[in-house]
DNA sequence: AAGTCGCTCAACCGCTCCCTG
DNA sequence: CCAGGGAGCGGTTGAGCGACT
């Protein structure tokens, strides 16, 4: 039996805003703020709306601040490096940047960028065995790692062991593209400690509650091995082996493959996108090490998180 | 011009987390 | 310690719109 429903849906209204209620809630907040009760305001606003409902307007469309489309290079690397490091959690990602909110980010992700990164991925792999017709007589792999096969790998339902994402649908995802992003100087080593976790031979875990998770990340992290950074897990399979055949499919999905050579890895050059690494980094770890980043984040009006939970932009 | 298809994104749903009594 | 309730989050839906046939 689920919980009792925040307000009755049969006595509110529903489905898009008009202009005018816009105007009361904007005009409401503006002169009242939220009082940090959003059950109660919809009814001392004078909207038949629920308060979730409510709620939701304002963070993601009625704000001041807010930015609609429009996205840069920027974005898109900040984004696709994020969801590499922390998979799906668009809050903490929409707080990295300013104006964004997490509906929009979210929504920007799997309408447009998810699809410019498979495309990206499957030039990377059409280049791959172009270059693998050139080097038939024996070659390495690239990045000097061993060639592994996904079917030689672990099962599909074992990769992507990494406890770090409670839903399955969006661990998956963000395994997929654990790869499509990488930086050779942030991405990989912030996957160490994942990679050093991962090991094919062992079941999935069961994923523990997200306080147990991000402290058991944290500490993990602490104490990953330097030489976990390579490019490659301990079993010498490429980061994109790995991860990339849960979205693409096998079928799809070749051995190899370089993501440095195109697309968006020449913005790594780049002065900002070298600056922001470490931003990012820090980020990898949800929560525990996102959180101290976001509260540091003057520019952005983000509150001072409550202690073991990221809020980001509320 | 009309119908169909695909895409976008605002909004909803249901869950987890956390606070409070 | 426990239960109830609100806030916040991520996944999903569907209306609206433009492109295409």
């Amino acid at each position: 039996m689920g919980r009792a429903p925040c307000c009755d849906k049969t006595s509110v209204k529903r489905g898009p805003w008009s202009p005018e209620e816009d105007e009361l809630l904007r005009s409401y907040v503006h002169n009242h703020g939220t009082g940090g009760n959003w059950i109660a305001l919809p009814h001392k606003a004078g909207l038949n709306r629920c308060g979730k409902s409510c709620r939701l307007r304002w963070l993601n469309y009625l704000r001041p601040d807010i930015k609609h489309g429009g996205y840069t290079e920027q974005e898109d690397w900040i984004i696709c490096s994020l969801y590499n490091s922390i998979g799906s959690r668009w809050s903490i990602i929409a707080s990295k940047l300013p104006g964004r909110t997490d509906n929009d980010v979210k929504n920007y992700w799997n309408t447009k960028l998810k699809k410019k990164a498979i495309a990206m991925h499957h030039q990377q792999q059409q280049e791959y065995y172009h270059q693998q017709q050139q080097h038939s007589s024996g070659g390495r792999g690239r990045r000097g790692a061993a060639v592994v096969t996904p079917r030689a790998a672990a099962p599909r339902s074992q990769q992507c062991a990494s406890s770090m994402q409670p839903s399955p649908a969006s661990a998956s995802d963000a395994c997929s593209f654990g790869a499509m992003y990488p930086s050779p100087s942030m991405t990989l080593q912030a996957a160490a400690p994942v990679l050093a976790r991962y090991d094919g031979t062992a079941p999935a875990p069961v994923p523990p509650p997200r306080a147990q998770q991000q402290a058991s990340a944290l500490a993990e992290f602490s104490h990953a091995p330097a030489t976990a950074i390579s490019g490659t897990w301990a079993g010498g399979l490429p980061l994109d082996d790995m991860f990339l055949p849960e979205l693409l499919g096998d079928s799809e999905f070749p051995p190899g493959g370089d993501f440095f050579g195109t697309g968006f890895a020449p913005l790594l050059l780049q002065d900002r996108a070298a600056a922001s690494l470490q931003e990012l980094s820090a980020c990898y770890f949800p929560n525990a090490q996102a959180e101290m980043w976001a509260a540091a984040d003057h520019h952005l009006h983000v509150k001072p998180p409550p202690a073991g939970l990221c809020h980001s932009l509320t």
